[in-house]
RNA sequence: GGUCCCAUAGCUCAGCUGGAUAGAGCGCUACCCUCCGAAGGUAGAGGCCACACGUUCGAAUCGUGUUGGGACCGCCA
């Protein structure tokens, strides 16, 4: 029965800071780790390096910003294996014609040993061909490095503090919270992987009416569990997973609340279902393998004065007021009529208007707390908020931003990702969820029936605000059509060529294949895959600078897609396979096998997907 | 009325702090399995990136406006 405790005494927080050493490679706190090879950051260096020389030799102008200098993969191979657009940048700063500059960068890098070709195209391109051997660098590197391979130092260790899933301790997590756990929690990994000291946090909102709502609801539940007629009126919760706590009630009270008004028992019910529904919450996550750092109660917050402080330290900037607010423009609600609110000056950050923070009978609103908390997260220290809150509380955040912004003097950046709605299918048939049909889909449902692995990648194969469609039978389909089987398929192939060549006698332990010679993979499907492996990295940090975790998903698909393409290749050239009599060869080809399993797995655990050793 | 999100191939969607001839899957068309790696493979067709103007050496990407779709909009949380 219920252990959980909403607020810890005096904290109001639950931590579980240094307990979650256990936690997989990739999901370590990492910020400490060194980064590892970056291919396209190092060349960038080299760019930069260069240019540096040509101010020193007087061709450039000190002091060119070089922030917009960009070292990427072309769209088009044939363009070589990067470009940069560095004169293109700097041509106007530096008054120089592009092509100018192009020539001279294009000189001075033909000295790196890295580049074997370096020609001006375009407008002002810089296409780099780069040496053989610094493909053979980035296999060994991708192989030393392991799972490791591809973190970054990008956050520099900065305290980022991701709040999602925050979902009312009323009731089960529906789907919708299951996008919002998979998304924060892909979030909060990816960040930590390139280097942020990311905390996870959930928010009880255990403080509002809808707790005594909660209350009600399970006091009826109880009266049921002692032989009575429960009486479930309008506007209480009908759901059945309140009957168990109804007689965990009567295991502790017995029948001595039955016939005690609302005022003896309200507060004793209320934190029993509150807690009885959080762990009932906790274990959902847990289901789908998403563990919070920090649990935080609103109902802590009242009567410690952190909301006063909060308050009053708006108030101290002068953005608290007393005033009454235009009604709303277009169609009125039924009840409008004017009142004197307590204000917040919400307008002076970007808001469209100022926020009332206090009902007009004094108590708080929703938004008082909020604020607290937030207050409460920049005290705590963190450099960077963020919050995932499902599409319909969008109206909520320039509110919230300009709560931040205030309290924290601009210092603390907050950025709210919004979480779309699921549309849940069956045989291509939409599937209604209707809570009074009793057809309410569960994160338990869902999880039971795909499991925790394909929900999570598929949760994450849409950008966050866009809608997602859920088919229970196409996300279970073993086919190249759906893309978890596709990407596990990649992953279980290469573990399957492990198998094989150990049987074959093929020494492929991480020593064999860090010594061998890879300069036999030349073919245009090896190069296509070992450059995606080159891309990692990058895109790693592509993906974390904008806090979009569906970008390691594509990403994922893409690289499955180079080593099944290589695979069919090996169909028709025997060449190619990966398995070959020379023993030689053959550890060349696993060893760039290997190091594409490397970059799945580390991508999937960055999804929070468990890799596939073998497809059954 | 206002705010936010969205608009890319027939469909579902990617598209990097702006970069070269805009990508993938499905569907469609044409080829390809006696066997050695087919829970398939190869190739192809398919686009006014909603529209207009602007910024820029360069715009699907940034800005303004228009059209169409969704969400939200003071004592609900």
């Amino acid at each position: 029965m219920p252990r959980f405790s909403a607020a810890a005494p005096g904290s109001g927080r639950e931590t579980r800071r240094g307990v979650d050493a256990a936690r997989g490679l990739w999901q370590g706190k990492g910020q400490q780790r060194k980064p590892k090879m970056n291919l396209f950051a190092d060349m960038r260096v080299a760019v930069i390096a260069a240019l540096d020389e040509m101010v020193a030799g007087g061709t450039l102008p000190a002091g060119l910003d070089t922030a917009n200098v960009t070292v990427e993969p072309p769209r088009d191979p044939l363009h070589g294996d990067m470009a940069t657009n560095a004169a293109m940048v700097l041509a106007k700063p530096a008054g120089l014609k592009p092509r100018d500059i192009a020539e001279e960068l294009a000189a001075k890098l033909s000295a790196d040993p890295r580049i074997t070709l370096a020609e001006v195209a375009g407008p002002g391109f810089l296409n780099l061909r780069l040496d053989p051997a610094v493909w053979a660098d980035v296999t060994r590197a991708a192989l030393a490095a392991g799972n490791d391979y591809g973190r970054s130092d990008l956050g520099h260790g900065i305290k980022v503090n991701v709040e999602f899933v925050s979902a009312n301790p009323t009731g089960p997590m529906h789907v919708g919270h299951t996008r919002g756990a998979v998304f924060g929690d892909a979030l909060a990994s990816l960040l930590d992987f390139a280097g942020y000291d990311v905390t996870r946090e959930y928010y009880i909102n255990d403080g509002g009416a809808q707790v005594n709502v909660l209350a009600r609801s399970a006091f009826e539940r109880y009266r049921e569990a002692n032989g009575l007629e429960p009486e479930i009126r309008e506007g209480l919760y009908p759901g059945d997973y309140l009957i168990p706590v109804g007689e965990a009630l009567k295991a502790k009270y017995g029948d001595s609340l039955l016939n005690q008004p609302e005022s003896v028992w309200l507060d004793d019910v209320r934190e029993f279902a509150t807690a009885a529904m959080m762990q009932m919450i906790r274990d959902d996550l847990a289901l789908l393998n998403v563990t919070m750092d920090v649990y935080s109660s609103e109902k802590a917050l009242y009567g410690t004065g952190k909301i006063e402080d909060a308050l009053g330290r708006l108030e101290s900037l002068g953005l608290i007021y007393e005033g009454v607010l235009e009604p709303p423009k277009g169609k009125l609600p039924e009840d409008w009529e004017e009142r004197e609110q307590t204000l917040f000056r919400s307008t002076s950050f970007g808001d469209d208007v100022d926020r009332p923070v206090k009902k007009s009978d004094g108590s708080w609103t929703y938004f008082a707390p909020d604020i607290a908390y937030h207050y409460d997260k920049i005290e705590r220290g963190f450099d960077q908020l963020i919050d995932v809150f499902g599409a319909d509380h969008g109206g909520y955040v320039k509110r919230m931003k300009a709560a931040v912004a205030a309290l924290s003097n601009n210092r603390v950046p907050l950025d709210i990702k919004l979480i779309q709605l699921v549309r849940l299918f069956k045989n291509g048939e939409p599937f209604k969820m209707s809570k009074r049909a009793g057809t309410f889909v569960t994160l338990r449902d869902v999880v039971e029936q795909a499991g925790a692995d394909v929900t999570r990648f598929h949760m994450l194969t849409r950008k966050n605000d866009a809608a997602l469609d859920f088919d229970f039978d196409k996300v279970l389909e073993q086919s190249k059509d759906n893309p978890v089987f596709y990407v596990q398929y990649a992953h279980a192939r290469v573990a399957s060529v492990l198998r094989k060549a150990a049987e074959a006698g093929i020494d492929v332990s991480p020593e064999a294949l860090a010594k061998a010679d890879l300069s036999g993979n030349t073919h245009e499907a090896e190069l296509a895959l070992v450059k995606k492996i080159a891309e990692w990295p990058r895109l790693v940090e592509i993906a974390a600078r904008a806090n979009e975790p569906h970008r390691v998903a594509f990403f994922l698909y893409e690289i499955a897609s180079d080593l099944h393409a290589l695979w069919n290749r090996g169909n028709e050239e025997p060449g190619l396979r990966f398995v070959q009599d020379d023993s030689d060869i053959s550890a060349a080809k696993i060893a760039l096998a290997k190091a594409c399993a490397v970059v799945i797995s580390a991508g999937l655990g960055i999804l929070g997907v468990k890799p596939a050793e073998e497809m059954r």
